[in-house]
Formats: structure tokens, sequence, C-alpha cells
RNA sequence: GCCCGGGUAGCUCAGGGGUAGAGCAGCGGAUUGAAAAUCCGCGUGUCGGUGGUUCGAUUCCGCCCCCGGGCA
């Protein structure tokens, strides 16, 4: 629904905010002073994880997960609410995320998503095709299978996807088998048709944070490190012990592989920190790309380096402002 | 001081008489149920300096400089 549908002299109807960005680009202290900002207003702000690593409660230290003090007294929903021994998807955390923001719409509060993950963000606007649940047993095969073997078979069993894909993108190919096997209907058709999707039914008010390389780098490198210092080896050592599978999404989170080496004694704690902030600084870099080229063209963007406190929110929420 | 081994892309290094190449970094891009994942593309750099041999030297030879290691 376009803002132009609102009441005339009102606040938009299912109004939606959104901060994106980069890891380590300060979108965590904006999205806390936008919701201080609405209390100014009169209005509830609930800030709503779309993060696909603070998802899990695993992870406090190394993804970054506000600490009560940085929450400031402001509702944080979906931080850590998975546990690491279930993945999440993009389609679960929409489902999920869409029930907050309908929660928040029913009490009359604004609902801001705060998160790096594209496409959560993407699924959740979109919507995704409804693709039943994969055959553990057929999942367990195909993730198994060597990429030329998947892809050969991929080949045969659905050719028409098998040619769009990278021969060496194992992840895709795989998924790509798996639904073909577990279903009887190629990836192709059920893309056919999204549902979920719930552009259409709110007012978005969208920003996007990218600021410059070398000062996100910077940061990177700066983050890792503190959570070196900060508890972020006994929360891998937390986390091995609880010996999951090692194909988990919370196992192959930044910083997990690094330190489980740093454990075993394979890496000084100087080569941990250097590959932790390496991995930290290839990660944005991607987010970077995603949130310049899958985005909206008109979805405003900060482009200079981010201070929470210094932004004016009303230049991009201004709608949301109104008392 | 002498003897070895090196000095080649931002880093680690390969190569070799016809002006050079990988990995990583960096940059660009993709991204439809693991997405902090998965994948694709982009390589001119006085080949340490300087003389010489040669049609031609980064490659061979001499000298010099620098860095390791060893011997004194």
């Amino acid at each position: 629904m376009a803002i132009e549908d609102s009441p005339k002299n009102g606040a938009p109807v299912r109004p939606v905010a959104l901060i994106a960005g980069p890891t380590a680009s300060g979108k965590s202290g904006v999205g806390v002073a936008l919701a201080k900002r609405l209390e100014e207003a009169g209005r509830k702000g609930v800030i709503i994880n779309a993060d696909s690593a603070q998802v899990y409660s695993d992870l406090s230290v190394l993804s970054a997960r506000p600490s009560e003090e940085e929450m400031a007294g402001i509702e944080h929903r979906l931080f850590g609410a998975w546990d690491g021994a279930s993945a999440c998807s993009a389609a679960r955390w929409a489902e999920v995320a869409r029930e907050e923001i309908a929660k928040c719409h029913e009490a009359g509060d604004v609902p801001i998503l705060v998160g790096g993950t594209g496409m959560y963000i993407k699924v959740l606007l979109e919507g995704i095709a409804p693709i039943p649940a994969i055959e553990p047993e057929i999942r367990e095969v195909v993730r198994a299978m060597p990429v030329d073997i998947a892809y050969e078979a991929l080949m045969i069993e659905d050719p028409e996807r098998a040619t769009q894909l990278e021969p060496g993108d194992s992840q895709r190919i795989a998924r790509a088998l798996e639904v073909k096997r577990s279903t009887g209907v190629t990836l192709g058709d059920w893309q056919m048709a999204k549902t979920g999707g719930i552009a259409e039914e709110i007012a978005l008010f969208p920003l996007l944070l990218l600021p410059p390389r070398e000062w996100l780098y910077e940061r990177c490198d700066q983050r890792f490190e503190v959570m070196l210092d900060n508890g972020a080896v006994e929360e891998v050592e937390a986390l091995l012990a609880r010996d999951l599978d090692p194909e988990l999404p919370v196992m192959r989170a930044i910083g997990v592989p690094e330190i489980a080496a740093l454990l075993r004694e394979e890496a000084t704690r100087e080569e941990t920190l250097e590959a932790g902030a390496q991995a930290t600084r290839n990660y944005a870099k991607r987010q970077y790309t995603w949130f310049r080229r899958q985005t909206e063209p008109d979805w405003p963007r900060i482009t200079s380096a981010i201070e929470s406190d210094n932004i004016d929110l009303s230049e991009y929420f201004d709608a949301l402002l109104l008392d």
C-alpha cells in the first residue's frame, strides 16, 4: 500500500520501518534511535531482527546481538529465538516475522526491521515459492554428493535448472536436486508462484546503510577483536560442546570455524583474529553488493559514515513520526 | 669478512633467453526455503640496482645493494 493511500493527516496504515545494511554498519543503533524518536512522538516502536545469525540463541557475542544496555528498554523480537540445533531459513523466518509484524499492527505499534540478511527481507516482502519440506533422507543423500556428481545428476533430472547454474555452485545444485527428488516437481516450476509476501499490504519505510568501504572494514576488524575479548571463545566452546551437525548454520557462522581452530590449537590467537576479521570483511562486501543491487533503486541510502546520534531520522521516517 | 639461499603483483610464492603466472587480498557481479551460505568475473608488475654476453635478458655472467641462515 502506498503512502498516498493513508489518511491525509494521520500516520500511514500498517507501517514497517526497515533499516538494513552490511555487518558493522551501525544498524542497531539507528533502530534504537528510531524507536526512541517514535516514543517521543507517542508511538511504540518494536525492533524485529532480520539477521540470519542473530536468530540463534547460541550466538550472542559472535552475532553481535545487542546487549540489554544497547536495547535501551526498547522491545526486541526474534533475537536468539532459534535453538542452534534447528536450522532457520529465509522462509521460516519470514513466516514468523510476518506474524510479529501483524501483532505490532494490531497493537498499533511500529515494527522496525533491523538486519543484514538481504534474502530474509526479500522473502518477507516478495514471498517465496510454496515448496513443501524436503524428505530428510533425500536431503541427506543429496547434500552428501560431491558437486560434480550432483551436477551430472541434475543434468539428467532437471536439465533446465542445471544449465542455469554454475557447475561449481554446490548449494544451489543440491537444492534443485532435492526439490525435484522430494516433490517430483522442478524448482523452476515451483518458483513460478510466490506466496506470503507482505509488500503490498504495508507502508514500507526503508533505509539502507552503505557507509564507505574503508570505514566499514575498520569496524569489521575492531569488532572481531572485541568479540574475542568478550566471550566469543567461551561461546564457541559451549557451542562445540553441544556436538551439533557441523553443517548447521550456527556452526558456519563467521567466527565459529575460526575460533574452533583456535580451541583445537591449530591456530594462534593472532591468526584467529586475522582470519575472523577477514571473514567478516568478505561478508560485509557481499552484503554491500546485495543491498546496492537487489533492493529498489528508490530506497533511501546513507553512504557516509554512520553515527546513529547524528542521523536525521525525520528525513527518512517523517511520516512515522507525526503524532 | 667468507659461504650458502633469497630478492618476481598489496601479501605468500611458482616460473624461465623472445618483456611473466597462481593462491590470498582488493574490486565488480550473481543471489527464489543452509544466505554470516554458495558461486562467477577482473592480473603491466621498473621480475632489487647496474654493467656485460646476445639479434633479444626478468631469465646467463660480473659487480653493487637488501633480507634470511651458516662459518668466522
